[in-house]
DNA sequence: TTAAGTGCAAAGAGTTTGCAAATAA
DNA sequence: TTATTTGCAAACTCTTTGCACTTAA
């Protein structure tokens, strides 16, 4: 494979914007580069994740986003204004252990979003 | 409101089936009723979910899934195989309180799946 | 000259919307 | 009647595929 000027653009546009959709991925792109086409993006991002140099997570609704993989972090969805909160990987490690001993499922806390209600809008009115 | 015909057979596919896909939900439905339309079902899942009869599920990939309120619980899903496991909700209540006390974020733990390698795809190969 | 990579158009899932016809209060 | 609900077609978002053209080894 080579490293393409597009594909290395793809990959500095998800290091700069940290959780980004494809869509935003391109749009970034497509400021120094007019002509990239979506269509790159995607088979772009699946290449580097096939590399291990970007990862995507699901944040629940819409399309998912993509991080380089250095940084790798739990995403909390508030599932009612849709803000996204970053949080350290470790707070799952109790988690993990308990699910490998009791099931053998070998957590990848980065890959899925938690979803719930964020602070503020607790405050302002209830968990529904 | 009105307890349509239609609406009453999106509600028993949904606790009938467990975690199904509009889609099959709607496949369902048209075993009974062939004429009933996907858009009907797409407007009585979010109608049934706003009265807290269903609710949805995120597994990453595709389409969302719906489950009756009663069947409360958190989805492991396999990102190598697919495979997706119901465990008891209550594995979570660490990390809920965890987070409430540290983010003040209200986990709801059957929004979003769990992401991982189940025990058997561990066994025939690694974590990547 | 050949394999890999790209752009473009089209197609494919999944979902929503506009509107006219059907239905029940 | 009148508001609600439905079915159908079309639109829309997100993603993949087919194919011809380009580019670098």
């Amino acid at each position: 494979m080579r490293m393409t000027p597009q594909r290395q653009l793809v990959l500095d546009a998800v290091r700069e914007l940290r959780h980004a959709t494809p869509e935003q991925v391109c749009q970034h792109v497509q400021r120094t580069a007019p002509t990239v086409n979506i269509t790159t993006v995607y088979r772009t991002l699946d290449l580097l994740e096939r590399l291990n140099l970007v990862r995507h997570t699901h944040l629940g609704h819409g399309a998912p986003t993509y991080s380089a993989d250095e940084h790798e972090h739990v995403h909390l969805v508030c599932h009612r204004c849709g803000r996204v909160e970053e949080v350290p990987c470790d707070l799952l490690d109790d988690l993990a252990g308990t699910l490998r001993q009791r099931f053998g499922f070998d957590l990848d806390g980065s890959h899925l979003a938690l979803s719930g209600t964020c602070r503020d809008c607790v405050n302002a009115g209830g968990t529904a």
